[in-house]
RNA sequence: GCCGGGGUGGCGGAAUUGGCAGACGCUACGGACUUAAAAUCCGUUGGGACGAGGGUCUCGUGUGGGUUCAACUCCCAUCCCCGGCACCA
């Protein structure tokens, strides 16, 4: 045992040097003009709210950089930007919270994530790229996405019950309520009717759900929009209602069930209500709407809540039967869904039968099934179904369209239009003008962008309108088409438009005339790499490819999906345990910057756990990995002389271990294949200084900073990423001996040491002259042999 | 309830897709160095049995079955955890 002096690098003195080097001469500026080999690879742009970025943040950065970094390495011109989200709810609540002007607040955040954070870790960025959606050159391109979506039939001013949070005093998506609950602020969400602009999202939901088909997208992050658009395919049946012109329609995923119908019920907003309300019920029917809306939204929808309702006194004809059919009112039944008016069949549908229950309304059972099993809800044979009596529910349902000209194969969608309006300070005003005479008008393309005005009074008041409303210098404007008094939309748009388009931006941050240039758009984009949480993958991924769809079908973009391929990662824990603030048990990156160094939390965070499914945070792993780097530096260091065939082979090993590793976002396993060569390096007296060179080339997209010290300290010039991706150690890999595993039976009874590619002849030869294995087989006959060549012998003796 | 992902040592996690389960790392223990500690280095570390010892045998990837020469991996059943959706008709 050789006692070896050690050597620890000081990190800090080698990551300033390299940071500045990096800032300095911008080794991953791409020349989007000229990249011969074009490489978007693309991560979350943060919003610059909090105090700054969190470990979340970092992880996912670096997780995206990590792949930048290889791809680089391999030769890829690699465009990789990034930018700041810097208008919005969250970066506003932020600085009300702190009691300062958002539009003072927000360049210092920025300038802080900017300087003191994102330039320090590494990443490869293109500055040049930056861009920031609060800035009027590019909130100027969100109106006119908004302008063109408008032109395009695609926006539209509709009066809707919307999603009102009474904290954050706006409103709020469908996507942004979750469990009744406000997104941001966690405050019980309630339903106000007032005017608000939609976008029509729900045109394209079987195109956004079609294409997921082909998206080279991590599954979860698939199966999550899949069950966000909530496709469901069934039919509609229409039920005349007596003595009144009013048809009901329904929709029913189990047509198949019409016979078992023994009463409608419609949702307590169901428009045309007043119509088929008997007179003497109108003061009850009253009370019971009112109580329903005062509900909140968790209330409402909670499955555990016992349903009401109340009847009509209007009858409805079964389209099949004639037979008179109550039409209910109940609370259960949402208008936003489908026609906003169910069949109800209690024997075949568990809310049904509830409420049936409760009222003493009648259960028909039409589906073969055990009076027990009722509410039977599976499919089966039909029964007290007329002349359809005995017909499989599933070839009724397909064969729907056939049976009764009142019955239609639909489908629906859970999918909803996307409100865009918020009525808030920090966001793009919606350039709309409504004229006395001309009506609703959008901006023109070249006054655009309707600057957001500076002003103190920009905290909202709850009343349902904007900030800017109470701003008469920007309220009142001239109409644009008859020049006359106007007044100008007074909301601003949802943060998600912002971050609904800004890949497009990156590509050409500085143009003046157009949002994005068309030539380098072919060139570019789609993006190539896509790598964020799984919690954007609902919103910001959706509207995402709704914008660009819509962008592409009028004509300003060849293909319709932004970004060919996505991993959404996992989240990480605190020694096991969810981070928050109220725990006190936040990590912060900046302070591991000095402890330990950039490089160290940057291989650390992606060797602690897979990727993809996120990892456990323990300051033990953190000492382990500095260790790991300790020992490169230390190895880089050993004299230069020849190494070993066997460490060269090793060398193979890791490069194509790295190689999968990266590709298939597994960085953990790359890590500890780096961490195996540099084991065995170390055992050896000295190094081959291309080993050298090509180990830190490998280590290089982990933690840069060192590698690139030793690959100046090597001679190299410039930076590591431009000397390539290593090779050239295949006939090592091929060469020398391996240890080949025998099994008899199915147990492991020993190792055969041979060369390659040995046949299965000359490996009987060895186990037959091996004392210990043919022991075993003499123990019997040799039945079958099954050789694996270079991986494993069975043998089965009986 | 439906849909996705997962369950592997004391712990974080590997196993390139049917071919040596536990790579790599942490922790713990033992040792070297040190006046001492830290740091560093070396060794041991899934359970059980046998052996003075090199070792040998055996059980073992939530649970119960199955397919196969061979199963963490495939099939059937079942339990649990995480995530998404959910009075969605």
């Amino acid at each position: 045992m050789f006692l070896r002096r050690v050597l620890m690098y000081d990190f800090s003195k080698v990551e300033e040097k390299w940071q500045q080097y990096y800032s300095e001469n911008h080794p991953f500026e791409v020349d989007l003009e000229d990249a011969q080999k074009p490489f978007y690879n693309l991560m979350m742009f943060p919003y610059p709210s909090a105090s700054g970025l969190h470990i979340g943040n970092m992880y996912s950065f670096i997780g995206a950089d990590v792949y930048g970094r290889f791809m680089r390495l391999k030769g890829y011109d690699v465009f990789e930007p990034i930018g700041f989200d810097a208008f919005g709810i969250h970066s506003e609540n932020y600085a009300l919270r702190v009691g300062r002007h958002p539009a003072e607040l927000t360049p210092e955040s920025i300038e802080y994530f900017r300087e003191k954070q994102l330039k320090k870790i590494g990443a490869i960025y293109d500055w040049r790229s930056e861009v920031i959606t609060s800035s009027p050159e590019y909130y100027k391109w969100t109106q006119w996405i908004f302008v063109k979506l408008f032109n395009a039939g695609l926006a539209e001013k509709r009066l809707s019950r919307v999603n009102w949070c009474p904290n954050c005093k706006t409103v709020l998506a469908d996507e942004q309520v979750i469990e009744g609950k406000c997104e941001r602020c966690d405050y019980s969400v309630t339903k106000k009717e007032t005017s608000q602009w939609f976008f029509k999202i729900t045109k394209y939901a079987e195109r956004l759900l079609k294409n997921l088909e082909e998206l080279d997208w991590t599954e979860i992050t698939k199966s999550i929009q899949r069950s966000w658009i909530g496709k469901s395919s069934g039919a509609t049946i229409k039920f005349a209602v007596e003595n009144s012109s009013l048809e009901l329609d329904v929709f029913t995923t189990r047509p198949d069930t019409i016979y078992g119908v023994t009463y409608l019920v419609v949702a307590p907003e169901f428009g045309g209500l007043d119509s088929i309300v008997k007179k003497d019920r109108v003061d009850e029917f009253r009370a019971f709407t009112q109580d329903v809306e005062k509900m909140d939204i968790a209330t409402r929808t909670s499955i555990k809540r016992e349903k009401r309702g109340i009847f009509t006194g209007s009858y409805a004809r079964h389209p099949l039967t004639g037979e008179r059919l109550e039409v209910w009112v109940a609370d259960y039944v949402l208008a936003e869904y489908g026609t906003g008016a169910v069949m109800a069949v209690p024997a075949h549908d568990e809310r049904d039968y509830d409420f049936a229950r409760k009222y003493g309304l009648p259960i028909r059972k039409v589906i073969e099934c055990e009076d027990s099993e009722l509410p039977y809800t599976g499919y089966g044979k039909m029964i007290n179904s007329g002349e359809h009596t005995g017909t499989q529910s599933e070839y009724f349902i397909d064969h729907v369209d056939e049976i009764h000209s009142s019955m239609k194969k639909a489908v629906t969608y859970h999918l909803h239009d996307w409100c865009v309006s918020r009525q808030r300070y920090w966001g793009p005003p919606i350039p709309v003008i409504y004229c006395p005479k001309c009506g609703t008008v959008p901006v023109p393309e070249e006054q655009l962008p309707v600057l957001l005005p500076e002003t103190d009074d920009y905290i909202p008041d709850g009343s349902g309108k904007s900030p800017l409303a109470r701003n008469e210098e920007f309220l009142h404007t001239a109409c644009p088409e008859c020049g006359g008094n106007a007044e100008r939309e007074t909301d601003v748009n949802d943060n998600f438009l912002d971050s609904a388009w800004y890949f497009l931006r990156y590509i050409s941050p500085k143009n003046e005339n157009v949002p994005f240039d068309q030539e380098l758009a072919k060139k570019w984009l789609p993006v190539d790499m896509y790598i964020g949480g799984n919690e954007h993958a609902n919103l910001h991924l959706m509207y995402a490819r709704f914008i660009t769809m819509a962008l592409h079908d009028m004509g300003y973009l060849e293909f319709e999906e932004p970004f060919e391929s996505f991993r959404g990662h996992g989240l990480i824990v605190n020694e096991g345990q969810k981070m928050s603030k109220s725990k006190g048990n936040m990590i912060n990156p900046i302070s591991y910057f000095k402890t330990h160094g950039v490089d160290c939390l940057r291989t650390y965070l992606m060797f602690m756990g897979s990727f993809l499914e996120g990892g456990d945070f323990r300051d033990s792993g953190m000492d382990a990995v500095r260790r790991f780097l300790n020992r490169v530096w230390e190895v880089a260091n050993y004299p230069e002389g020849k190494s070993s065939d066997n460490l060269k082979a090793k060398m193979a090993w890791v490069i194509e271990r790295v190689d999968y590793a990266v590709k298939n976002i597994k960085y953990n396993t790359g890590v500890a294949a780096l961490m195996e060569f540099v084991n065995d390096a170390a055992k050896e007296e000295h190094i081959e200084k291309e080993l050298v060179l090509d180990l830190a080339r490998l280590v290089s997209l982990f933690a840069p900073f060192l590698a690139e010290e030793i690959h100046s300290l090597k001679g190299g010039r410039g930076t590591i990423l431009d000397s390539g991706f290593p090779s050239g150690y295949e006939e090592y890999a091929k060469a020398g001996s391996i240890e080949i595993p025998v099994q008899i039976n199915g147990r492991i009874r020993g190792k055969i040491e041979a060369e390659r590619g040995i046949s299965e002849e000359e490996i009987m030869k060895l186990v037959k002259e091996a004392d210990k294995l043919s022991n075993y087989l003499a123990e019997g006959k040799i039945r079958k042999v099954v050789f694996v060549k270079d991986k494993i012998l069975n043998i089965v003796v009986s």
